[in-house]
Formats: structure tokens, sequence, C-alpha cells
DNA sequence: CTAGGGTTAG
């Protein structure tokens, strides 16, 4: 063999991570006695390097008595891909102490180190030394240098260096897209784009599409996503061969704009489905409470022999926790402890969520107590956990036990966003007003911490239950950013509580304001104005819905028996069992009058049924109906029987449920939009306020 | 020796 022969050879051991050729290859340089020739230990260098044997490659370059440029940025890129930057970084200190100075490429693998250690540590001060040597204008480095901010969020930096750029070629332009999109300014990545179409000899290839489509997805631009969708199958990238990344961002994209049978249509068109197609498409099913369609499309999936791993498996457990399908939950919690994937935190915070949404704080105590590592998510469930049943001081307990620093793998962590809106919501819904505002007034004074609308909500909220309506009206007025429909809704729940119908008549005038289209804000400022006895209002409200062809949402409870969920929408009679259901529901409500003088709360009725009495219309409340079945089916004494609705459970409903605790003597736990309700002889955990 | 893409849990 010729030695160019066995360089062409280590160049494809290298490139394909062939490490046992390029041994043997080392093997016949030696016997040939090659070993003072530059290139060839580069090359020999490299192959060690790419095949992750970066000690090997270590030796190689030390044994050599001259080295020039490629053979120091052949061993750091070589300790980069090996998963060491910080190693590279320091192979780089010393060439820069030694006679050799650094070229584009090795400035190239540098800057990409950085991206891996601290940009603004490191990858700034390499940018001053590209400066000065002058190879900052080299398109490898300044694409480099593009891309290592636009990927490390620095996106001011990273368009400087695209718009002082003399030549863009397609690769700058995508680290630029790409830049964006990570750092979810969508609508830039979308415009920037179009920008690029304008230019000449710039056409987008599949990276660009990749991104591009995950930008439409995580705005929602359907009609955006669905050109794209146009070009990317004339570009040909999507073939019958298939880009599995493509095809995967347009599941992706169909789901999340809410368009389940395009997802479906190239989920079934692509021959060669991986597990991230799988788990998108189940995402899309669950997402619009298709339960069945969702955990066929999961056995279907188990089935295929793909493997589950911890995407699927969190996700699938999702689904079982969004449906409280604790059977099921169960089932796969115990299939995880046989799975490498098992131990995912993703995987064990999913589990912990999955009991808490079923109202078993103490198995979801427990796992979160074994797991083998937790992080914030962890940490945040439990909390919330704790706050939508009600315990509030538990939350507390758990909200300072994290953030105490400590030995082992638990504690010592920064609650960030989500977590401090967990506290606010369990201070609030447990009453704990004094704590709830020291947090709040911690959190402002801390300008480490971001609020949002949404904690802002939660004090609105807090003033809401303690009828202190007016601070609250003048809290939003007076808050740093502006309030949006949900900020309004809470405060017009509060006024419905509190029978205000003044400032509910306010609030209500504001919301339908800016948010004219949402059915939920009629409904509820016509139930205020109905229990306050305002019919003609209630009706005019009751027109301009029908004027507008808003639909209020329908209201769905279900329940699971022998793990399938017996879902019932309000009204409904399609369930075999329906005569025995109302059977039992009468035969409960006459015992409750006689017992406990109960009687049908008519306020809490949406008056917007025709030809049926309001009596009827609540007996056929969806809730009770899963109730019923509960108690037809779950005969067990002392069983518990769990129903989950879609909206908040009415007033009506609500009291019901406490006289139904008391004459068949059981426990009774309904979870509904907004936390769970655990009656038991006569009582709610909620203390009746929700 | 050179740069880039899709899925999960709160």
């Amino acid at each position: 063999m010729k030695v160019w022969e066995i360089r062409e050879l280590l160049r494809i051991c290298s490139k394909n991570s062939i490490l046992k050729g390029g041994i043997r290859l080392h093997g016949v340089l030696v016997k040939m006695g090659l070993k003072s020739d530059v290139v060839t230990n580069n090359d020999l260098i490299d192959m060690y390097g790419k095949c992750g044997k970066t000690e090997v490659a270590n030796q190689v370059f030390e044994r050599m008595p001259e080295k020039n440029v490629v053979s120091w940025t052949v061993l750091i890129s070589g300790y980069l891909y090996g998963g060491n930057p910080r190693k590279a970084l320091k192979v780089f200190d010393r060439m820069c102490s030694s006679d050799v100075r650094p070229n584009e490429f090795t400035l190239s693998t540098v800057l990409k180190a950085c991206c891996f250690v601290g940009v603004v540590e490191n990858g700034v001060q390499i940018h001053g030394l590209c400066t000065k040597s002058g190879y900052e204008s080299y398109p490898v480095v300044s694409n480099t240098l593009l891309h290592m901010y636009s990927r490390s969020g620095l996106i001011k930096e990273a368009r400087k260096i695209l718009d002082v750029m003399p030549v863009k070629s397609l690769i700058s332009w995508n680290a630029m897209i790409g830049g964006y999109v990570t750092a979810g300014r969508e609508r830039e990545a979308l415009f920037l784009f179009r920008e690029m179409q304008k230019v000449l000899n710039v056409v987008a290839d599949e990276f660009t599409y990749a991104s591009i489509l995950k930008a439409c997805s995580c705005v929602g631009a359907f009609r955006e996503g669905l050109q794209v969708h146009a070009s990317v199958m004339t570009s040909g990238y999507v073939s019958s061969s298939g880009n599995e990344i493509l095809t995967g961002a347009l599941i992706d994209l169909y789901v999340k704009t809410r368009n389940l049978a395009e997802a479906k249509k190239v989920f079934d068109g692509c021959s060669l489905r991986n597990e991230i197609m799988w788990t998108t498409l189940i995402i899309g099913y669950s997402q619009e409470g298709l339960v069945m369609e969702s955990m066929d499309l999961f056995s279907r999936l188990w089935r295929s022999g793909i493997s589950i791993d911890g995407f699927v498996l969190s996700t699938v457990i999702g689904v079982f926790a969004d449906f409280s399908m604790i059977e099921q939950g169960k089932q796969l919690h115990s299939y995880t402890h046989k799975v490498p994937s098992g131990d995912d935190v993703s995987v064990g915070n999913s589990i912990i969520d999955m009991y808490i949404k079923c109202g078993l704080t103490d198995e979801a105590e427990q796992k979160f107590r074994e797991m083998p590592r937790r992080n914030v998510v962890s940490w945040t469930v439990m909390i919330n956990g704790h706050g939508k049943h009600g315990n509030g001081h538990s939350a507390i307990n758990l909200f300072e036990e994290m953030q105490k620093p400590k030995e082992d793998k638990s504690g010592g962590l920064q609650p960030d966003e989500v977590t401090n809106l967990a506290i606010l919501s369990a201070c609030s819904h447990s009453g704990l007003v004094e704590e709830c505002w020291k947090y709040f007034t911690a959190m402002q004074h801390d300008n480490q911490t971001k609020l949002t609308v949404e904690h802002y909500a939660c004090m609105v909220d807090l003033l809401g239950r303690a009828g202190k309506l007016k601070e609250a009206r003048s809290f939003i007025s007076n808050m740093p950013i502006t309030p949006n429909a949900g900020t309004w809704q809470t405060l017009l729940s509060a006024c419905r509580i509190h029978g205000d119908v003044d400032l509910g008549r306010e609030v209500g005038d504001i919301l339908l304001n800016i948010d004219g289209d949402n059915p939920v804000n009629y409904v509820m400022l016509s139930n205020i104005h109905a229990e306050g006895g305002g019919f003609e209002e209630c009706a005019r409200l009751r027109k301009m819905m029908k004027r507008k062809r808003l639909k209020k949402q329908g209201g769905c409870s279900w329940i699971e028996v022998e793990k399938r969920a017996e879902v019932f929408y309000g009204g409904d009679k399609w369930h075999p069992l329906t005569e025995k259901i109302h059977e039992v529901l009468k035969e409960v409500e006459r015992r409750m009058k006689e017992e406990n003088g109960y009687s049908c709360e008519v306020r809490f009725a949406m008056h917007d049924v025709d030809g049926e009495s309001k009596e009827d219309v609540l007996r056929m409340h969806s809730e009770k109906l899963a109730v019923g079945l509960g108690l037809l089916v779950c005969g067990r004494e002392g069983e518990v029987i769990r129903v989950y609705k879609n909206l908040r459970i009415c007033g009506d409903c609500h009291e019901f449920m406490k006289g139904v605790s008391v004459v068949v003597k059981r426990v009774l736990v309904i979870r509904d939009a907004n936390r769970f309700h655990r009656f038991e002889n006569g009582n709610c955990s909620c203390g009746d306020y929700w």
C-alpha cells in the first residue's frame, strides 16, 4: 500500500468512526517506519479524535517532533467531538503560547467549543482574537461566530454579524433563522425567511425548512405553514425515502395548529416512522380529547417494536394524567421500573403529576421521595398538587425545602416562574392571605424573578376570594403589565361568587371588548345577571352570542371504569345504563331531601335550554351522570368515587355532592378545571370556596 | 481541520 492510499483510508475511518480499521492502518504505518511524517500523523490524530480515543490522539500528538496548525486543530476538534470542550479550550491556550498561530479552521473549532462552555466567558474573548488576527471576515469564522451568538440567545450580536457580512450564504441565513426560533422569536424568524427568499442564488434547504416549520408551529401560523409544506414537497427533501426530521416537523406543525386530519395524513403517508412522529401524534389526539384514539396509537406503537424512550413514556403518562386514568397509569408506572428510560427525570415527573391529577397525593409523595434525581419541575408538580388539594401549608413546606441547600441530590434549587406561580396559587386557594402577600412582595423585590400576568392574576384571585373586589379592581389598574383576558376573568368570577352585579357589568364590558369571541365571557356574565335577577341583560347577552355564532364549550365529565374512560356530556343519554343512572340519582336526591333538606339550587343553571325545566337541566349535568355511574359500578364499601370535569363544577352540583357523601356514606373526589374537591360527611375540602 | 434541523414532564 502506498502512503497516500493509507491516508485516504484513514480519512474514511475518521469520517465514519471506524476505530478498528484506523488502528490497523496505524499498525501498517508503524511497520513502514513513517513516524515523522507530519501530514500522516495529523490524519492519525484526527482519526483517533473522531473515534473518541482522545488519549491516543494526544499521545500521537505529543510524540510528534514538529507540529503544524493542522496538528493542533485536529487535536482540539478531537476533544470537542469527544464531548470535552473544556479540554479543547485548554489545548487552544497551550497552542497560543507555542510558536504556531491558529488559522480560520482552528478559530472556528474553538468558537464551537465556546458554545458548550460559555459564550460570554470565553466566546467573546476568542471573537476579539478573530478580529485582531484578521480572520473575522473569513466565511468559516463569521458563520461560526453567527451560529455561536444566535444559539446562545445573544441575538443582537448575531444579527450584527449577519448584517455586515459581505456574502451571506445559506448557512448564514440558516444560523440566524434557527437562532430566532430557539430564542422563541418565531415572528422574526419568519420575517427573515421571507427576506432570504428575495435574495437570488439562495435557496432554502432542509435545515431552513426544519426551523421554519418549527416557527410556524410555535406561533400557530397555519396558513403560512401550509405554504411551507407545499414548498417542502416541491423541494424534494421529503420524498418516498423520506426525511424523518422534516416529516416530524410537519406532523408537529399540524398538531400544534390543531389540524389532526392533516397530521394523520402526513403520518400515514410516511413509510419510515420513528418514535418522535408517534409521540407527536399521540399528543395531537390527546389534546383534542380523543382518549381512545390516543391510547390506540400507543398500543400500535408498542406492538411496532419501536423503542419506547423517555419522551414517549412521559408523553403517554401525561395523557393518562390528563384523563385521570389511574389504573392504566399505574400499569405504565410499573413498566417504567423495567426499562432504563424509566429513570428519566421527566418520566418520574410525569408519574408524580399523574398521581396528583388522579387525586392520589400519597402515591405522588412516595414517588417524589424515591426519585433518584429531581429538578425544578418535580418540586413544582408537588407544590401545585398540594395547592390544588387545598394543602397550602404542605405546599409552603415544599417550597422552602426545595431552596434549602443540601448535601444530597435534592434541594438547593432556585424556583422559576412556574414554581412561583404554583406557590402563589397554593396560598391563594388555601386562603393563606399573609403568606401569599409575603411571597409576592419578595418576588417583586427580587429582580432575578420575572412576574407575569398570571402571577398578578393570582393576587387578584386572592383579593377576590376575600371579597375585596374594589381592591382587586384597583390592583389591576396599578399593575405594571397590561392585564389580559384571564386577569379580568378572575375578577369577574369573584364578582359572581360575591354577587356584585355592578362591578361585574363593568368588568364584563372590558372583557367583551378585548376578548369578545370567547363564549366563556358571555356565559360568566350572563350568569351574574341571571343570579341577580337581570334577565333582560341575560337575554341580550344570549342574543349577542347567537349573532356571533359562539357556542359555550360543552361541559363533560368522565370516570374510569375497568381501565376505560367513560365520558358524559351534559344531558347525555347514550350510555347503556342511562336509565339506571337516573334512577340512582333520583333515589339519592329523594333521600337527601328527606334527610337533610337539600333542594335544587336553580340559580346556577345556564339559562339557555329550551323545553326542559331548570331542575331537569341540573340533574343532567355531566358530573352528576358520571357520579351516578360511579354509584352503580363502584360498589365496594369505602371505595372512593373519582370523577373529572373539564370545566368548573357548578354550585348546585357542589351542594349535591356534599349531600351524596352523607347519604351513601362514601368519599367523592371531583377534579374540575380549577382544583380538587373531596366530599366527605357533607363537607368539601375546598371549604365551599372555589 | 470548517458551521446548521424535528418529540416529553410543571
